[in-house]
DNA sequence: ACACAAGAACATGTATCCTAGATGAAAGCC
DNA sequence: GGCTTTCATCTAGGATACATGTTCTTGTGT
């Protein structure tokens, strides 16, 4: 069996992240449809490495391919959103323990780069820089973890949590601060031998995002049925 | 957005089941060599849904295709064994509490149909069937959880457990007696109120299932060690 | 006897072609 | 006018042909 490591990715994995970003960067609606045809011809390739793309990022719930009809971007509903945080939520909580438990000083050390890179974002107002940091903050337990499986299994919903982020993300009153407390709370614990409340912390910063991304699901159904033909056309009429 | 509800799987997606079913049931051996070229002779189809077929099983860990040398089932180091239990661990004992806080009823009923299944087999001496049973046990969990994603996660590492259990799985001395035991107290648990031992249950039998798989590796590794062409060349030749 | 290099054999990667199913709009019927 | 049917068109599914990299073999030179 061959060492299978640093081997050239092919050039489906390599569409597969272009395409992600172009998802993550919201470059492309969510529920948007992604035609092969089209992908194949943008990025100058046959639709078959296209094709295994939209595979790969099937299986990280990016995209859902629909036989004969067509491959769109995914569309969370709130119960998505519920449960997509509350698993993330789970799988966080857990790689933070272990990180605590078996490399609590690398862990730290680690927390606090990024803590201290999420404050000079937040101090430049930078929020795309800031979503990095934080990103890179929440990495860093599974970094440590010691566990390959949970590391994969948070990789595999990275994608739709980071564009959850770009595509829902609203500015609540005082953010920032809370969101750099509760951080700052989760970088002393790592400093100290005993960590109690690190569930909880974490637990109840990630139910925050929840509700946030929540909040701008209503306000786009809300828009969106505001845009609605049918719905419109009913309101002209005055039919209730 | 069409509905993507009841559509017929493509045959990429069927011939993931077939593999994955030949993969479980021992049909071939971990580490084997699998060709394209021949599998699709093998089902009567062309290389591409046998493409797409490995490729659904690679981002479920059962096979690794390095680019431009094969595709290979996965073969677990004892670090693989040791994590993937602590992973699956975690999710099951999470499923667990989840589906006792949620759905307590019809998974203590769920739970105890798998039981008398699994007693049952134990009783007629089937080894299969009584694996097949402990595994419904298992997924009552994910089933009532209420989490989506969860339940995903764990369908993605429940070939990899499976696998091991066909291939590794030896039976221990007074090892059916322990499992129902155990089993047996979690469904008690389930028909009360408090759940206070689940985890550590769960826990401690999943760990019992690490330590058996672990100690059939090695004995794999020693008796592959033993079958080595050049170390029974050496052996035969009487070179130390 | 050994080391090494060239090449055959075989693996996957990619492109292209053809087919079948789904969708939506336009035409025809009631 | 509203409803149904049909057909053009676009989608992905699958087959095949060719390109390219890897690996093992084999033969040669030392």
């Amino acid at each position: 069996m061959p060492d299978q490591t640093k081997r050239a990715p092919s050039l489906g994995a390599r569409l597969a992240d272009r395409i992600r970003g172009a998802i993550i960067s919201a470059d492309v609606d969510l529920g948007e449809a992604l035609s092969e045809d089209a992908l194949a011809a943008a990025f100058g390739v046959s639709r078959t490495p296209v094709r295994e793309a939209l595979r790969l990022l099937q299986t990280q719930g990016l995209v859902s391919v629909v036989p004969k009809s067509g491959t769109f971007v995914f569309s969370p509903s709130e119960a998505d959103i519920v449960e997509l945080c509350e698993y993330r939520s789970l799988l966080e909580v857990k790689a933070a323990c272990l990180a605590f438990e078996r490399a609590r000083a690398e862990t730290h050390a680690a927390l606090a780069a990024a803590l201290e890179e999420m404050q000079a974002a937040a101090a430049a107002d930078d929020m795309k820089r800031y979503g990095r940091a934080d990103m890179g903050f929440h990495l860093a337990f599974f970094a440590q973890c010691g566990n390959r499986y949970l590391t994969q299994a948070y990789d595999m919903c990275l994608g739709r949590v980071s564009a959850l982020r770009t595509h829902l993300a609203v500015l609540s009153q005082g953010e920032p601060a809370r969101s750099l407390g509760d951080h700052a709370r989760m970088v002393t614990l790592f400093g100290g031998t005993a960590a109690e409340d690190l569930a909880e912390i974490l637990d109840r910063h990630i139910r925050r995002t929840r509700e946030n991304y929540i909040e701008a699901l209503q306000g786009r159904l809300r828009a969106a049925a505001a845009a609605d033909p049918r719905a419109r056309l009913r309101r002209k009429l005055g039919v209730g």
